[in-house]
DNA sequence: ATGGCTAGAGAGTCTAGA
C-alpha cells in the first residue's frame, strides 16, 4: 500500500507545525506541497529533518508559488518545471518517480489576476499539463497528478454562491480543460470514492469554514491502472480547524 | 461578488490569493 497526499500550505514557514501534525496523523509515503511562498533555500528543512522524510523544494523569489515533495520512500525528481514553463520562472511543478509511478505535484495558476492574459496563462498551463499526462498514458506508465488545480470541476464542487460564474475557478474554459484530463483516462480519486459526499478542500479565511462555504479545488488524478488499485481517499478536514491554519486542507489517497 | 482575512514584500500600502 502506498499513501499519496497533497497539501497547499499557504506559506511553509508559517505551517511547519501543521505539516508535522499532518504527517503524524496520516503517515503519507509521499506528500506534495504547494504555495511554499519562499525561496528554495528558505525552505525550513531543518525543522522537518527529524521526521525522516527526504525532501525537494522548488521555491521562487518574491514569495509566490513554490512546490515541494516529501517522501519517506525513495523517490527520484524527474522535473522541476512543466515543459513550456522553463523560462517563466514560476515554481508550480515538480515530478518524481517513486514506487514505480510517475507522480506530479502541481500548483495550477489561479487565473483571476492579470486579466485575460492571466486567464489564458492558466488555460495554456492546463493544456501543457494534459500533454505531460498524455505522453505518460501513451507509454502505459502508472501516473498520478496531485495538487492545487484551482478548478471546481462541477457545480457540486463549491458551495452555492461561493464564487461568481465569471470566476476563473469555475469558468467553462477551465472546467473543459479539467475534463480533458478525465477524457484522457484520468480518474478523480476523491470523486470516484465519494461521488455524493466529497468534502471541500478549501475554505476562505473568515466565516467560510464554520458555515462550510468551501470549494473542492485540490485533487488527485490517477491513471487507469492506479485507479484500479485505489482503495481509499479523503480530505483531512481537521487540519483546516486548527489554529492559524492554511486555507486549504490536505487530500490523501491509498493505492494497493 | 468580495477582500470583511492572510501572507509577502518592505516600509506605505500594494499584489495576490480563490
Amino acid at each position: 500500500m502506498t499513501r499519496l497526499a497533497t497539501f497547499n500550505v499557504n506559506s511553509i514557514r508559517r505551517r511547519v507545525p501543521h505539516l508535522r501534525r499532518f504527517l503524524a496523523r496520516h503517515n503519507p509515503d509521499l506528500v506534495f506541497l504547494q504555495e511554499l511562498k519562499c525561496r528554495t533555500e528558505e525552505f525550513p528543512a531543518l525543522e522537518l529533518a527529524d521526521t525522516g522524510y527526504e525532501l525537494r523544494a522548488v521555491g521562487q523569489p518574491g514569495g509566490r508559488n513554490g512546490v515541494a515533495v516529501l517522501g519517506r520512500i525513495p523517490f527520484e525528481v524527474t522535473a522541476e518545471t512543466l515543459p513550456g514553463d522553463e523560462a517563466d520562472g514560476q515554481a508550480r511543478f515538480v515530478a518524481v518517480r517513486a514506487a514505480g509511478m510517475d507522480l506530479a505535484g502541481i500548483y495550477l495558476p489561479n487565473g483571476n489576476s492579470g486579466g485575460e492574459d492571466g486567464f489564458g496563462y492558466k488555460l495554456r498551463w492546463m493544456e501543457r499539463l494534459a500533454d505531460w499526462v498524455q505522453a505518460r498514458l501513451d507509454a502505459f506508465a502508472p501516473v498520478a497528478v496531485l495538487g492545487d488545480f484551482n478548478v471546481c470541476p462541477t457545480d457540486a464542487d463549491l458551495a452555492p454562491g461561493a464564487l461568481p460564474p465569471t470566476d476563473a475557478l469555475v469558468r467553462p474554459e477551465s472546467r473543459a480543460r479539467f475534463r480533458m484530463l478525465l477524457h484522457a483516462g484520468m480518474t478523480d480519486a476523491l470523486q470516484a470514492l465519494h461521488p455524493q459526499d466529497a468534502p471541500y478542500t478549501y475554505w476562505d479565511y473568515g466565516p467560510a469554514f464554520e458555515s462550510n462555504r468551501g470549494l473542492r479545488i485540490d485533487h488527485v488524478l490517477l491513471s487507469p491502472e492506479l485507479a484500479e488499485r485505489l482503495v481509499a481517499c479523503g480530505v483531512d478536514v481537521a487540519a483546516r480547524a486548527e489554529e492559524q491554519p492554511s486555507d486549504h486542507a490536505p487530500v490523501w489517497c491509498d493505492v494497493r
